[in-house]
DNA sequence: TGCATATTTGCGAAATTCCGCAACAACACC
DNA sequence: GGTGTTGTTGCGGAATTTCGCAAATATGCA
C-alpha cells in the first residue's frame, strides 16, 4: 500500500468497502455479477423485500459500485466496473484457500489458529 | 460471480469485508502494508489509542486478514496474505479512476490523466 | 382518466458497532 | 519482590445501521 494514503483516502475507501460488508449486499452483488437485473429480480435472488433491496441498491449506487438504467417499466442495475467483481473474487479465492489450508492442518498442534469453515464445499 | 456462492458464503464474505469497511482499520491496514509493526506503532500511525488499535487488530486477526507474532516484548502484526492488499489496491485504483472521471465530467474536458484531489498525499 | 406494475422514500424501533476508560495480564529487568 | 513496558479485555453509552411497514412516486396501458 502506498504509504501516502492519507486519512481522507482511508475514509473514502472504508466507506466504499462498506458496500461489501453485509451479507445481503453481497448476495445482491452476486445477483448482478452475471447480467443486469431489476430490483424485483434482485430482491428475489437475495431473499429480501423489494423495498429493502431498493434501499441497499441505492447505497451501492450512491457509492459507485453499481449503476442503474431504466428500460421500459423496470430499473436495471448492473455492476459499475468489472474490477469490483474481480477484487471480490480475489478476496473470496484467498479466503477459501486459507481456510482449506488451515483445515488440512487442523491435526497439526503447532499450526495456525484454527477457524471455522468459511465456504461450504457443496 | 460463481453461482456456487450460497448464503453462507455471502455472510462470511460480508463479515470479512467488514475489516476494510472502517477508516481506522483501513489506516491500520495501510500501516501494515510495508512491514510488520507493533500495536504501539500501529496506534501511532492510525492516530488512535493503543487499546483501540488492539481492538481493531483483534477483529482483523480473528477474521484472518492479519496475523500476529510475538518477538521480544512486542507483538508484531502483519498482513496475512499479499492478495488482500492486492484486492484493496485494485478497488482503490478503480475508485480513483472513477472519481477522477466524474470530476472531469463535472469540470472542463481537461488534458490527460492528472491525479485527482481525492487520493492525493496528505 | 383510472388502474396495475415497479420502484422509491420516510419513519421508528431493534440491533449492532465504535470508542474511551479503567482494570488486568504477560514479561523483562533491577 | 517491585517497577516499567507492552498489549489485552470488559463495560457502558453514544452513534450508526438495518429493516419492516406504509405511503408516495413514476410510468405504461386500456
Amino acid at each position: 500500500m502506498n504509504s501516502r494514503m492519507n486519512n481522507r483516502s482511508c475514509e473514502l475507501l472504508g466507506d466504499f468497502f462498506a458496500i461489501f460488508a453485509h451479507a445481503t449486499r453481497m448476495r445482491i452483488f452476486c445477483a448482478l455479477s452475471g447480467e443486469p437485473r431489476t430490483v424485483t429480480e434482485v430482491a428475489g435472488y437475495a431473499g429480501v423485500s423489494i423495498a429493502n433491496a431498493s434501499q441497499h441498491l441505492r447505497l451501492m449506487r450512491d457509492r459507485g459500485a453499481v449503476a442503474a438504467e431504466k428500460r421500459a417499466q423496470s430499473v436495471y442495475y448492473h455492476i459499475a466496473d468489472p474490477r469490483f467483481l474481480e477484487a471480490v473474487m480475489l478476496i473470496r479465492a484467498t479466503l477459501l484457500e486459507t481456510l482449506q489450508r488451515s483445515t488440512e492442518q487442523a491435526a497439526s498442534p503447532a499450526g495456525p489458529r484454527r477457524r471455522g469453515r468459511i465456504f461450504q464445499t457443496a
